[in-house]
DNA sequence: CTGAAAGCGCTTACAG
DNA sequence: CTGAAAGCGCTTACAG
């Protein structure tokens, strides 16, 4: 491994100016800078990242923390927000804390965020009191996307989850449903993300909205993706007089609905009409209607975002008013008038 | 930020001392290491990444190299090794090298890999022969996962792609199917993805075996991506006289495939039968037959096959024999008998 | 614009 | 089993 010094011997200068000249300090001579980019180039030297850490103090490198890979939410996002970061010549650690308590414990506590990274990227992951009271004291710059909870101080990318529910409901109405149904994700713990929640509440307002008011036992709650939705749907069909449309708080649920409705021999969307949230990568092949989330546009943004603490641009301190993208409706073929009776 | 230093004083030893006590190093009394340990935690102190680092030559890291982040596969292995590495106490360095070749150039070239990581994981990415000897001469340990290449040294786990292609194959020959299509994905160029290849040839075998001959009319190639099989589709619905069943080289196509099915009113599986490669998250919603791959699986293995050579023990050089995973059918809907005509 | 020197916070022979 | 000291390879005031 050839090391600074090395490049200096070759270049005929110290260290430090070597150390200047290659990160492109303001305060090198050009025809010094040359010198040392070529005594580099010829050695195909660079900089060992412990060494400049240690000494610097920046470790180049953000942490990008979320509840799982898998959801396409998720992946979309990381994709995106790597792509910028990687350009921008950041390093991308990621963690991955699942449901796994040990997991979120182990990295709030002793991994030393601080020392390993300069800023924070928090996906999807909604925090508690203890957690976010943990993360403020880290004192690192961050940003959230999509995080259901807000960290003091970070700025938040999300999109409006009770609209993106009302849209869906709202196309339900207008097609003519009366009788809608809401299945919906994640229950009632500590870290159940909120979007679902809110999701639901824009299922309520749109129907309240038109003096409607949602049925209970037109409601039923499961686990946030295709397996839960299929649940769920099983379970409003057992309950009988059941809806001519379901309104699924994500895509992934939606799917497994319209899988359990074709299962029991029931139409989509002739006699039940089903619609989510997201616009998954595979809603299209599916022929699922849904409200559209700009997922690579949230990673993208949230990536940006951290660029100016990273380069020690401190934040403008000023309230962060969070970033709110727009929602859309896609229909597709999921969705119909109900069957005339 | 408290230092090692600040932990000797405190434990009355000096810092060689803590550091052999804090990794546990078996040269420590025990009344000294649990003097330390105490300090060490009542002052909170963690050893500073970068220090050790430096120090020790070790980064504790490891990089894992995906050519996308969404596509299920991808997810379903990182997800996996990445509970296995942070488990162990390793961090996991994310690149994204995608479609794009300067990001692959990046990586090999100016990361200087082996100054940030231990070992490296390859997840579905085929490399080309300038590629692999730029990796060998890195000189890092590492594994491949479902990657297409073999990287000389390192163990690769995999599925028989041929083998899960015939297993299709012969699951639309048994239900009597004989005009049986085939989509499949990646174009041949220099960064394709080789298993798409792999599995059409187990369908050529497959048809082989019964004395047919696989018709060019009825094979058509496109994108590894549901968009993809819905264009492959098109295209074979357009050229006439249309098949009774298709196999294709991935999940996403053949829910791309079921869909064009659908939107052109033919019905699946009564009209058409379609049967996919991998067992997708979705495929089980979506009604498709298909063969598995355990995904999961392979990410397990591949991380946990990282572990000797992170802890040092050396490789045993001998020959790597590849290991391959099963892959099982799972009939769904999606498929059928032909229809009696 | 440039250099000498100190220092970042650990780990590792080496010696005892 | 333990410690003093050197060293890992950079960056950063400080001085000029």
């Amino acid at each position: 491994m050839t090391r600074i010094e090395d490049v200096a011997r070759l270049a005929g200068v110290s260290t430090a100016t070597v150390s200047r000249a290659l990160r492109g300090l303001p305060t090198v001579s050009e025809t010094t800078r040359s010198r040392v980019l070529l005594a580099a180039e010829q050695l195909d030297y660079s900089a060992s990242p412990s060494a400049s850490r240690l000494a610097g103090g920046k470790t180049g490198t953000v942490a990008v923390i979320v509840p799982r890979i898998t959801p396409w939410f998720v992946g979309a996002v990381v994709e995106a927000a790597e792509e910028v970061l990687h350009r921008a010549g950041y390093e991308l650690l990621l963690y991955n804390i699942g449901g796994r308590e040990h997991a979120r414990h182990r990295l709030l506590h002793r991994a030393n965020l601080p020392k390993r990274v300069d800023a924070v990227m928090l996906v999807a992951t909604p925090m508690g009191a203890d957690d976010l009271a943990t993360i403020a004291s880290l004192a690192l710059p961050g940003v959230t996307v999509s995080s259901g909870t807000v960290v003091p101080g970070w700025p938040s990318i999300r999109i409006d989850d009770r609209a993106a529910g009302r849209t869906a409901t709202e196309h339900l109405l207008g097609l003519g449903h009366r009788r809608i149904a809401c299945i919906w994700g994640d229950p009632a713990d500590e870290y159940a993300h909120p979007a679902h929640l809110e999701r639901r509440r824009g299922y309520q307002e749109a129907l309240n909205a038109l003096g409607m008011l949602p049925e209970p036992r037109l409601s039923v709650e499961n686990r946030a993706d295709a397996e839960g939705g299929r649940l769920a749907t099983e379970e409003l069909l057992s309950r009988g007089d059941p809806p001519t449309a379901i309104f699924a708080s994500c895509d992934e649920m939606a799917m497994g609905a319209v899988n359990a409705l074709r299962t029991a021999g029931v139409r989509v969307p002739q006699e039940v009409s089903v619609v989510g949230i997201d616009n998954h990568d595979l809603a299209g092949a599916f022929g699922l209607s849904t409200v559209a989330q700009p997922a690579a546009e949230q990673g993208q943004l949230a990536a940006g975002t951290l660029l100016g603490p990273l380069a020690g641009r401190s934040r403008t301190d000023g309230e962060l008013t969070p970033v709110i993208l727009p929602t859309w409706l896609v229909a597709r073929d999921s969705t119909g008038p109900p069957r005339e009776d």
